[in-house]
DNA sequence: GATCCGTGGCC
DNA sequence: TGGCCAAGGAT
């Protein structure tokens, strides 16, 4: 399956800023971290404003948390901007200001899991890894194994499979997972996938199967109105709107919450970092 | 391994 | 309308 995909994505793929020959090892860090959980049409405009004020690691390490979080914006879990200037302070201070090609090194950087180290050493240095996405998994769930999805948690027979199927070729691997995660983001997607457009469709399981519904557990959808999350998100949108220290009041009315949720909320902000201060000075994101 | 962590758009 | 989903990671 590999030449009609490849051939594929040749044709239809995304001009993705990250994607270009030019674009730095951070550049492709900065957008995996930026697209974990997050679509991309909501990431390009903060990556490349990101990227113009920031162009390396030395440079975010230097600006510090909360002007990190504030360019964050609304793309939502503000902690993954912590995290990467915490992995940008670690590359200045431990890796001589370079994005580290192995993902052995890059695994254990704050932020970066097993997935976005695999695409890091893929995608910024051309090597051979199993990168394992939200949209390989469902690839390669319809097309070899012939179910409708994934189940809900990677599971150790995933990683097998993914490490079965890609090529020994570093180039090759490289486009193969490129490809794979394009198609799974643009024709083999979860809802109404267009097989009718598939470069995979005559050798697709689920397909030849007769794209039968999913039979896995029900998926537990998250709760939003009400929860933790949403308070904290409306604290940090405050804090992060604000010129100045906002009182404990004013942090405590955004959060929109009962007043020991609000508090909880606060505290947990503080412990995490994306809030900082006192009753006393007032509230603002970290400095 | 189950939970928690934001946000917004779509069918 | 609202459940569901989007290039996951940390605990």
């Amino acid at each position: 399956m590999r030449g009609p995909l490849v051939d594929w994505y040749a044709r239809h793929a995304r001009d993705l800023p990250w994607r270009h020959d030019d674009c730095p090892a951070w550049g492709v860090l900065v957008s995996e971290v930026m697209l974990q959980q997050t679509p991309v049409v909501r990431v390009l405009p903060r990556w490349t404003e990101w990227m113009e004020r920031w162009p390396g690691p030395t440079e975010l390490a230097d600006a510090g948390p909360g002007e990190a979080v504030r360019a964050w914006g609304r793309l939502g879990y503000p902690r993954r901007a912590l995290r990467l200037v915490d992995a940008a302070t670690a590359l200045r201070d431990h890796h001589g200001g370079e994005v580290p090609q192995d993902e052995q090194t890059l695994r254990s950087l704050p932020g970066i899991g097993e997935y976005t180290a695999a695409a890091v050493a893929a995608f910024a240095f051309g090597r051979r890894a199993v990168v394992v996405d939200t949209n390989i998994r469902r690839v390669q769930a319809r097309a070899v194994t012939g179910v409708a999805l994934p189940a809900p948690g990677y599971t150790a027979a995933e990683r097998r499979l993914a490490t079965g199927l890609l090529p020994a070729d570093a180039a090759e691997s490289v486009r193969w997972n490129v490809s794979t995660m394009e198609l799974g983001a643009l024709v083999c997607t979860a809802r109404n996938p267009s097989c009718g457009h598939c470069p995979l469709v005559d050798q697709c399981a689920w397909v030849a199967a007769g794209s039968p519904p999913d039979d896995g557990p029900p998926r537990r959808t998250q709760a939003w109105a009400g929860t933790d999350r949403q308070a904290r998100g409306r604290i940090v949108q405050a804090l992060r709107d604000a010129d100045g220290p906002l009182s404990r009041e004013q942090v405590l009315t955004a959060a929109g919450a009962a007043e020991a949720q609000a508090e909880r909320c606060l505290g947990g902000l503080l412990e995490d970092g994306l809030a900082e201060g006192d009753d006393r000075a007032g509230y603002t994101l970290p400095q």
